[in-house]
RNA sequence: UGGCCCGUAGUUCAAUCGGCAGAACGCCGGCCUUUGGAGCCGGAUGUUGCAGGUUCGAUCCCUGCCGGGCCAGCCA
């Protein structure tokens, strides 16, 4: 009982999609492949990142859908790096990727290689150059890329497209052996020049490279593309349902043309294609990705403000809800954007029910209590978490000085502001009433300093007279605070689809993403956070405690702040 | 420009193989409150892209149009 609404539920494949049928056009094809399919009632999937970059919240519904799906019909999933490409990959990512994948809470049933299959990959190669099905291409890139057509012309036939199976057989071996320079040759499937897919006009199976490969080091000078190494995987590792983005769609024909030539059995994998992730206010492109990082416009690949899986891990996103949002959204085959909103309900959701309360000022104004006896050392408890009963309670320091958050104060309040004002009572979270008696201010009108004075018979926050207060604000006892830093951090891109109308998306790059405030006045039980740790503020939102620095926060999410909404709508 | 995919509340998805268009987030209103959070109650979301056709009946099937996406790397 008392389950977190956002915990992920395996026992029941309908958290597995939005909206009343519970469930999606890939689950119920899967399902039906399991009824009667080919495959025995056994179901693989696998999740195939390039080892070239990090894992971002995208590759998150990825990764949901081909381990949740694994979960959900009792399969098994692959881990699978696609390191067909010794020029960009690094095992560095390999080891992120992994990380990440634990983080989010999945565990591989194996991890691969595309490269463990470099030698079946080769020899399936020559059986097709055998069937008169593959041929080696002595053009160069420009001018296969010229004699390939267009969308409404036919493609031009390679001078060489005819050469017989023992040259094909000799100059392939020759290719491999190292005997060529880079693009002097490659070898190409044998289809159909003037096919209406693009992908079918004799596509590149192998092209040569002199690249060190971070795995099969100097054994290769033939690489395989992905058109030609993903299939043959998946096939391999006995994949029965490969799941990839909608960009892939029209290559399907083509993995299934080498799957068939190759005389492939009927349980062989089939590919379904489904929209990619995207979110408002921030982009998922790599290339973008890149940029910021490399110039300089965060901090790195593990910035909070990324999409990438390290920075919302630094940022305090929970996996947790991280997945009941891949979850919730689904999977479709149309493009769309989610609003980041959304995700944020996830991480509030999640955190309210796990984080600790703690109080924070972060813009102080200083509070003198005037009846406050001199030299009286005091306590309160507080409740460390109203939606957990197990958290406990925590001792809070109280005292005769105090801070509390510039905007809880007003001179003048308008209609609707509940919290302190001249002559109004409030309650002190978890302390006291008190009341404004007077407002100190300096040369310039700026108030320095609020005088008030406090009902001791408040004590616990409750008045025996039964009166009550309209509010109720957070405070720390000047005395006992300690300072710490609050970074607080905005949406990354100010559009909320970033690029869309055709300009570069840094152009809406939000120059106050990110607002250092240091000096913040925190209650001393903040100083006992374990790094990583994420607690709330009261009345402010999440924070995250730095993995290095200590007492440097980051705001994870803020919360709901009906206060907010109503000064917008009156300054519209 | 050719091929393929796709058009349902603001957004993302549903609608049990043709039967009164729903959910979540967001929004609006109210209640409650020792977080203006959380929670609870209620409400509006809409010419299902457009126009025809088939049918007793179409979001669903057919045709055309319009709009969006993907495809002409030896990237994946």
């Amino acid at each position: 009982m008392n389950e977190p609404a956002d915990s992920p539920n395996p026992d029941s494949p309908s958290t597995g999609s939005a909206g009343g049928s519970g469930t999606d056009f890939i689950r119920e094809k899967i399902a039906a492949d399991v009824a009667d399919g080919p495959y025995g009632g056994r179901v693989q999937t696998r999740f195939p990142p390039e080892p070239n970059g990090f894992l971002h919240i995208g590759h998150a519904k990825a990764i949901a859908l081909n381990f949740g799906i694994a979960e959900e019909f009792d399969g098994t999933c692959v881990l699978r790096f696609d390191d067909t490409n010794p020029d960009t990959e690094d095992s560095r990512f390999v080891d992120a990727i992994q990380d990440d994948i634990a983080w989010l809470g999945y565990r591989p049933s194996t991890i691969a290689y595309a490269s463990d299959y470099f030698g079946r990959l080769h020899d399936w190669a020559v059986q097709l150059i055998e069937a008169g099905l593959a041929y080696v291409d002595d053009q160069d890139a420009e001018t296969i890329s010229a004699n390939r057509g267009g969308f409404t012309e036919p493609g031009v036939d390679s001078p060489w497209r005819d050469r017989t199976v023992d040259e094909n057989l000799d100059l392939f071996a020759r290719m491999r052996a190292g005997e060529f320079a880079e693009g002097e040759k490659v070898l190409r499937a044998r289809i159909d020049m003037n096919h209406d897919n693009m992908a079918m006009r004799d596509p590149v199976m192998y092209r040569i490279r002199h690249s060190h490969h971070f795995r099969t080091g100097d054994d290769w000078k033939i690489y395989p593309t992905y058109d030609w190494a993903h299939g043959q995987s998946d096939a391999i590792e006995g994949t029965t349902h490969s799941l990839c983005t909608l960009e892939f769609d029209t290559h399907r024909p083509l993995y299934e043309w080498f799957h068939e030539q190759l005389g492939l059995a009927e349980d062989r994998p089939r590919q379904t294609e489904f929209a990619r992730l995207n979110l408002t206010h921030t982009v998922m492109s790599k290339r973008k990705l890149a940029q910021l990082v490399s110039d300089g416009l965060v901090d790195g690949w593990d910035d909070p403000r990324m999409p990438t899986l390290r920075g919302l891990r630094r940022r305090g996103y929970p996996p947790e809800a991280i997945r009941a949002f891949a979850a919730h959204i689904g999977v479709a085959r149309v493009n769309g954007t989610h609003e980041i909103e959304l995700l944020e309900s996830f991480v509030r959701t999640h955190h309210n029910t796990h984080a600790l309360r703690r109080m924070a000022v972060l813009d102080p104004l200083e509070v003198v209590i005037t009846n406050w006896p001199e030299g009286l050392a005091d306590t309160r408890q507080a409740v460390n978490n109203p939606e957990d009963d197990t958290a406990g309670t925590r001792d809070v320091p109280f005292g005769g000085r105090l801070f509390i958050e510039r905007a809880d104060f007003m001179v003048d309040p308008p209609k609707k502001f509940y919290r302190l004002a001249p002559g109004r009572e409030v309650r002190l979270r978890a302390g006291y009433f008190i009341t404004c008696t007077d407002v100190e201010t300096d040369d310039d009108g700026e108030i320095v300093r609020l005088l008030c004075s406090y009902d001791p018979e408040t004590a616990g926050g409750q008045a025996p007279d039964g009166r009550k207060v309209k509010a109720t604000i957070h405070w720390v006892s000047a005395a006992h605070a300690v300072d710490g830093t609050v970074v607080l951090y905005d949406r990354l891109f100010t559009d909320s689809h970033p690029g869309a109308d055709g300009t570069d998306p840094l152009a809406s790059l939000n120059p106050s993403s990110r607002e250092i405030r240091t000096g913040c006045k925190l209650e001393p039980a903040l100083a006992d956070t374990p790094p990583g740790e994420v607690v709330q503020f009261e009345r402010l939102g999440y924070f995250a405690h730095d993995l290095d620095e200590p007492l440097r926060f980051h705001r994870t999410v803020g919360l709901r702040d009906e206060w907010a909404n109503i000064q917008k709508r009156r300054d519209l």
